[in-house]
DNA sequence: CTGAAAGCGCTTACAG
DNA sequence: CTGAAAGCGCTTACAG
C-alpha cells in the first residue's frame, strides 16, 4: 500500500497537522520538527494523492489564454477549443477566461496582459507576439509567480516555462522538402505568403523553409515574401500581384493564414493544380482546397491537442509535479487529400 | 456550487446510503424512493465527481495489454510504452499486466485471452489477429462485461468496444501518394512488402495503396505483396530475390516490419537512395534511413499515445463516462528527414 | 428497505 | 510551535 500522512503522522510522532505543514512547506514548525518529518517522508518514499488534495482543498485553477482576435481561422478555431475545455472544467477544476486582442499589435497584447488580476491564477497562455513591451509584461508576471505558457509562437529567452506548439523550423524545412520532391525536376520560382515578419512562428517556418531550399532544390528560386497579414484580402491581392508580375511561379509556400484570398488569387487565372502548393492549418478552406487538388499538402498542428496541452501544463506547474513529455510534445501533422480526417 | 450527494440526500428526504443505491443502481430500494432520488437527482443536473468515488472505493483499474512477441521493433516499442504506463500506476489508480503471444498465431492470441482472470478485470487491449477463435475469445470477455479495445491492428464487428490506432486504408493512400509524387513521370515497377495478410493492419494498408495507385500513379506497376513475416531476415532474403528478379523497381512500400532487411538487400546492391521506398513506423532502424535519404518518407503511429488513449479509453467504458473524442483519435504521422522529432 | 457512522487521503480553521 | 476535530464528495459495512 501507498503510504499515507497518517503513515508519516505515526512514525514522526507529530499530528496530521504537522505532517501537512512540512509537506507543504507552510512556516510555524520547528526546524527539528520540519527535519525528522522530512526524513520519515523521504524513508517511506510518500507521494501526495494530488486528486484527495485537490478534493480537500476545494482546489480550482483559474487559467487565462491570450488569443488574437481578426478573421485568421486558425485562431478561431484554437478559441473554439478554449471554449470546448471550458465545458470540460467541472470535471478538470479549471476556471478558464478567454481573452482576445487585436493580432501583430505588441501594445495591446502587453495591455492585456498587464491588466490582467494577478491574485490566485494558475497559469496564462498566450500566443505570443515579439517585442520588448510583450517581454516585460511576460517577465511582469512570471515574477509574480504566475506559470506562463506560450501557445503557437514561441518567445524563448523571456521568462516563460514552456512552449506548446510545433518546431516551425522544421515545419518549414517539411515544407520545402514535400514541394521541393513533389516538383522535382521542374526547375521555376517558389513564392512565399506569410502573415506578418513580426511573429516568431512565421519567421521560423520561412527560415527552415529557406534552409531546405537553397540546399537540395537549386533549381528552384524562391522570391521574396508576401506579408498577407492574416487576412485574406490582402493574400489575394499581393498574389494576384506577383502572379502577374512574375513567370515561372511552380510552387508556393503559404506559411500564415489568408489561405481563403491565395486560393481565389489561384482560381482567378486558372492556375488551381497547375502550381503546387503546400499551405499551413487544416481549416475549412484548406480542408477543401486539399480535396480540390489545389493544395497539395496541408501542414497542420492539432489546436485540440494544444489547448489540451496548455491546460495540464499550466496545472502541473501550478503543482510543481511533472509531465508526460511525449504526451505534450506537439507534431507536426502532414495532411495530404489522402489522410485527411 | 455543483450539487454534492449531500444535496441529493436532503432535499430528497432520504439518507447519503441511499442515495448512493440509487446513483449506482443498486438494487434493495423501494421503487417509488428511486423515483424521487432519481427526479431530485435530475433536477439538480447531478454529476458524480469521480476522483472523490474513486478516493472512496480506493479504487484500482486492472487492466491487461496483449501484444505480440519476436523481433517486431513497433511491437517492442508498444511493450516499452506499457511499462511506462505502468510506472504512473499509482497515480493512474491502474494496476496493468503485459501478456505477449508469438506473432500471427491466432490459437495462441486466443488461448492468451482464454486463460485470462475476468474477475474485477476493468479492461483488455489487444493487437488483434483475425480469426473466428479469436473473435469467440473476444466475444467472450465481452460477455462478461469486460471492456475490450484494440490496439493497432482492428477486429471490427467483432465485439470489441473501441479500436485505438490510426486508419491503415488512409495510411496505405498517403504512402501512394507521397511515392507516386516523388516518383512524378518515372515510371516503373513498384513493390510492396508486408508482413502477413493475416492480419488486417496488413491487408488494409495494401487495400488504401492500391486503391490511389491504380486510380491515380498508372505508370507504374505494382508487384505482388511479398510477405516477409516481419522478420528481418526473410525480408531480406525476399526483398533480395526480388530485387534480382525484376528489372525497373523505382520505388517499395514497406507497409510492415522488418525495415532493417530491407534496408540490408538495398544497401547490398546498391540500391539505397537510387529506389524511393515509403516504410512504416518510425523504429531507430527507420530513423537512421531516413536520415541517410535510404527512406523517402516513414509514416508512423505514436505508440506512447496509443497505450495512453487504451488506458483512458478503458477506464472510461468501465465507468461509463464520456471520452474527449479528438484526444482519442490516433493521427497518421508523416515523417521526413527533415521533420523528424 | 433504510439510515447513522466511519472512512478514503488530504487540508483547514481553531484552540492551546 | 503543535494538535484534535471537522470537512472535501463519495462509499461501505453494519444495524435495524
Amino acid at each position: 500500500m501507498r503510504p499515507t500522512v497518517h503513515d508519516i503522522a505515526e512514525k514522526a510522532g507529530v499530528s496530521l497537522a504537522t505532517v501537512d505543514r512540512v509537506l507543504n512547506r507552510r512556516k510555524g514548525v520547528r526546524a527539528e520538527t520540519v527535519l525528522r518529518v522530512e526524513q520519515v517522508i523521504a524513508s517511506l518514499g510518500y507521494q501526495r494523492d494530488l486528486a484527495a488534495a485537490n478534493l480537500a482543498k476545494s482546489r480550482v485553477y483559474p487559467l487565462v489564454f491570450v488569443v488574437p482576435e481578426g478573421e485568421n481561422s486558425f485562431m478561431r478555431g484554437l478559441e473554439m477549443a478554449v471554449h470546448e475545455a471550458r465545458r470540460r472544467s467541472s470535471v478538470e477544476r479549471t476556471d478558464i477566461r478567454l481573452l482576445t486582442v487585436p493580432p501583430f499589435d505588441e501594445g495591446a497584447l502587453a495591455y492585456a496582459l498587464d491588466g490582467l488580476n494577478i491574485e490566485g491564477l494558475a497559469g496564462v497562455a498566450l500566443v505570443a507576439t515579439e517585442s520588448p513591451a510583450v517581454r516585460r509584461s511576460v517577465a511582469r508576471l512570471a515574477d509574480a509567480g504566475v506559470p506562463i505558457v506560450t501557445l503557437v509562437s514561441d518567445l524563448p529567452s523571456a521568462r516563460r516555462r514552456h512552449y506548446v506548439g510545433i518546431d516551425n523550423v522544421a515545419a518549414g524545412r517539411t515544407a520545402a522538402s514535400l514541394l521541393g520532391r513533389f516538383l522535382s525536376h521542374r526547375p521555376g520560382k517558389v513564392a512565399v505568403l506569410a502573415g506578418s515578419m513580426l511573429v516568431r512562428d512565421h519567421v521560423e517556418r520561412r527560415l527552415g523553409f529557406d534552409q531546405v531550399m537553397r540546399a537540395e532544390f537549386t533549381d528552384l528560386e524562391v522570391l521574396p515574401v508576401i506579408e498577407g497579414r492574416d487576412e485574406a484580402e490582402t493574400a489575394e491581392r499581393l498574389v494576384g500581384e506577383m502572379l502577374d508580375r512574375e513567370r515561372d511561379v511552380v510552387g508556393i509556400y503559404s506559411l500564415g493564414a489568408g489561405n481563403r484570398g491565395l486560393i481565389s488569387a489561384l482560381k482567378a487565372r486558372g492556375l488551381n493544380g497547375k502550381i503546387e502548393v503546400v499551405a499551413h492549418e487544416l481549416t475549412d478552406h484548406a480542408r477543401q482546397a486539399l480535396a480540390d487538388g489545389v493544395f497539395a499538402a496541408v501542414i497542420n498542428q492539432d489546436a485540440g491537442h494544444e489547448v489540451r496541452s496548455a491546460i495540464r501544463v499550466m496545472k502541473a506547474l501550478a503543482d510543481g509535479v511533472d509531465l508526460v513529455d511525449g504526451q505534450e510534445r506537439i507534431r507536426i501533422d502532414i495532411f495530404l487529400r489522402d489522410n485527411l480526417p
